[in-house]
RNA sequence: GGCGCUAUGGUGCAACGGUUAGCACGCGGCCCUUUCAAGGCUGAAAUACGGGUUCGAUUCCCGUUAGCGCUACCA
């Protein structure tokens, strides 16, 4: 039996700039599977293009990876500075048979475009058919030693190819799609060191793999057409394949791959957003992966101790992000307060609307006063938007809430008489509220909805708020008095 | 073009040979009501198409179509 029967697992962006949310769930899967294995996970940066290798472009994913509540045990580690284990690698290969050097000049990118001319394609009676042409070796697999010599001498750039073999085929294990089988033939002699000496991404992902004791690679399925290319490496490197487990894309609205047109795609935009990164994480947990049964709001630990890679589904998946502010929802009110105490301390601060005694002497009122908001909140946001009044006495009278609640020009006249009906109070609590309101509402004729809604737009400047006489309670009796009294000026003004 | 993967309501998932095809989001309606939410009830909405296999296919096989991925000296 080996050692250790503890999975390693590791995630390994490029950092392009930002974690995209295909690559953030591509984290939280590892994640959710290392802390259910008890298990190490492992962060890699694969930045061997030295043209996008930027120290600041690896912070932002780290920021990101960070928010998501994601968290590894060994890293980070670059693959720009262990360029010599690969070469190393590709050297080893070489010298055993298992690959050629190479002293073609690089192709240039096609742009895409891999249709042969028509006539081409149609000719089938031809010995030499489309298909091979099409996976034709590089000429240099084939050169005798004089010709290689000979090239040489001549002083010409040497990349190091893999010499795939022509029959057989080659197998491995997936734990989302099975098991796998190609043909040799279809794979063609990949470049496993560049001329420049440079390795390319399918032999360093190898050497690293293999470096690390990775047990089970868990990435997105992009990769799964190019598995066979590195277990072919893990061969000729006389290395044991890990268990792969190739989990299905993220697609936008449109079925097409996740874009900047399909909204936001990168996890920080989401944080700024206002989303809470547990409801982030449980919504995408659920993309393309699920229990089984039809569980949907799972709290951090249920997902860590239910995950497994048998539920991962094998079709792409659409991000929805209607879905994702439900959940939002979900996370905004369903746990104690106290939880998310921080995140609105946070964005009342992002705002500048925040006062230290809310987290020290008035602590209570504080979490009281959330409490009382977060029914009716999707976003963070919505903390200093409509719930503006609540924290700071700066606010205005929203246009719409206006035209719906102060149409009657016995408003103010009504508002007046509710600010000294209130002032008058002995005791300021829910239900006193409620009884000096509906009898000003009674002595003026009106029916108690009437006024109601009309103190809301005066107390708090919008159409939409708790139920009113909490509200009282919260903003305390002083300040809603004068916010009557303000109304009534406001509106007498006109 | 070649190779591969996938295919259940608009979206995310269930049903892994036998169910009135289930749940959630979203959408509509009703209840509640002091605005708006929340909550409760409820409605519309799906097995891509065509062949097999089987007593019986959403489920297994083949084909078609569609989408996606790979096919770089990108990762």
């Amino acid at each position: 039996m080996p050692v250790s029967t503890k999975p390693r697992v590791r995630f390994a962006p490029s950092p392009t700039g930002y974690l995209h949310v295909g690559g953030a769930r591509t984290a939280l899967f590892n994640w959710l599977f290392a802390k259910h294995e008890g298990g190490t996970l492992i962060l890699r940066v694969e930045d061997t293009d030295v043209e996008r290798n930027k120290p600041e472009l690896v912070d932002g994913i780290l920021v990101a990876l960070k928010w998501l509540g994601v968290d590894w045990d060994e890293g980070p580690f670059f693959q720009s500075q262990r360029g010599e284990m690969y070469r190393a690698a590709a050297e080893k290969i070489f010298a055993s048979g298992a690959g050629y050097a190479c002293y073609c000049k690089p192709a240039a990118y096609a742009g895409g475009d891999y249709s042969a001319p028509k006539d081409e394609v149609e000719d089938e009676g031809d010995a030499e058919g489309p298909k091979a042409a099409k996976l034709a070796a590089c000429p240099c697999r084939d050169m005798s030693a004089d010709q290689l010599a000979a090239k040489e001498k001549e002083g010409l750039p040497r990349a190091i190819r893999f010499k795939t073999p022509r029959t057989g085929v080659t197998t491995f294990e997936d734990a989302v799609f099975g098991p796998r089988e190609v043909q040799n033939g279809d794979i063609e002699d990949f470049v496993l060191l560049r001329s420049s000496g440079v390795p390319t991404y399918q032999l360093s992902v190898v050497v690293d793999d293999i470096d690390m004791r990775i047990t089970h690679i868990i990435r997105g399925a992009d990769h799964l057409s190019n598995t066979p290319k590195q277990v072919l490496i893990y061969h000729a490197l006389g290395a044991q394949p890990p268990i792969f487990a190739h989990v299905p894309l993220i697609l936008g609205a449109d079925r097409t791959r996740l874009s900047k047109r399909h909204g936001a795609t990168s996890v920080g935009s989401y944080a700024d957003e206002g989303f809470l990164p547990e409801a982030f994480r449980n919504f995408l947990a659920l993309l393309g992966w699920s229990t089984g049964d039809d569980s949907e709001y799972m709290r951090t630990p249920e997902l860590v101790e239910r995950f497994s890679l048998s539920g991962v589904s094998r079709t792409n998946a659409i991000f929805d992000r209607a879905k994702l502010e439900w959940y939002n929802t979900q996370y905004l009110q369903k746990p104690p307060v106290e939880e998310i105490l921080p995140f609105v301390e946070a964005e009342l601060k992002k705002a500048g609307l925040w006062q230290d005694a809310w987290g020290s002497s008035e602590q209570a009122w504080f979490a009281r006063t959330v409490d009382l908001i977060r029914p009716r909140t999707r976003l963070l946001g919505d903390f200093t938007t409509w719930a503006r009044a609540f924290f700071t006495d700066d606010f205005t009278y929203d246009v719409e809430a206006r035209e719906k609640f102060w149409k009657d020009e016995k408003i103010a006249g009504m508002l007046g008489k509710l600010a000294d009906a209130l002032a008058a109070l002995p005791e300021w609590n829910h239900d006193a509220c409620d009884a000096a309101s509906r009898a000003v509402a009674a002595a003026e004729g009106v029916k108690a909805g009437v006024l109601i809604n009309a103190t809301r737009v005066a107390i708090v400047g919008r159409a939409v708020a708790p139920p009113l006489f909490d509200t009282m309670v919260a903003l305390s009796q002083d300040r809603v008095v004068a916010r009557l009294q303000r109304a009534v000026a406001f509106l007498n003004s006109r």
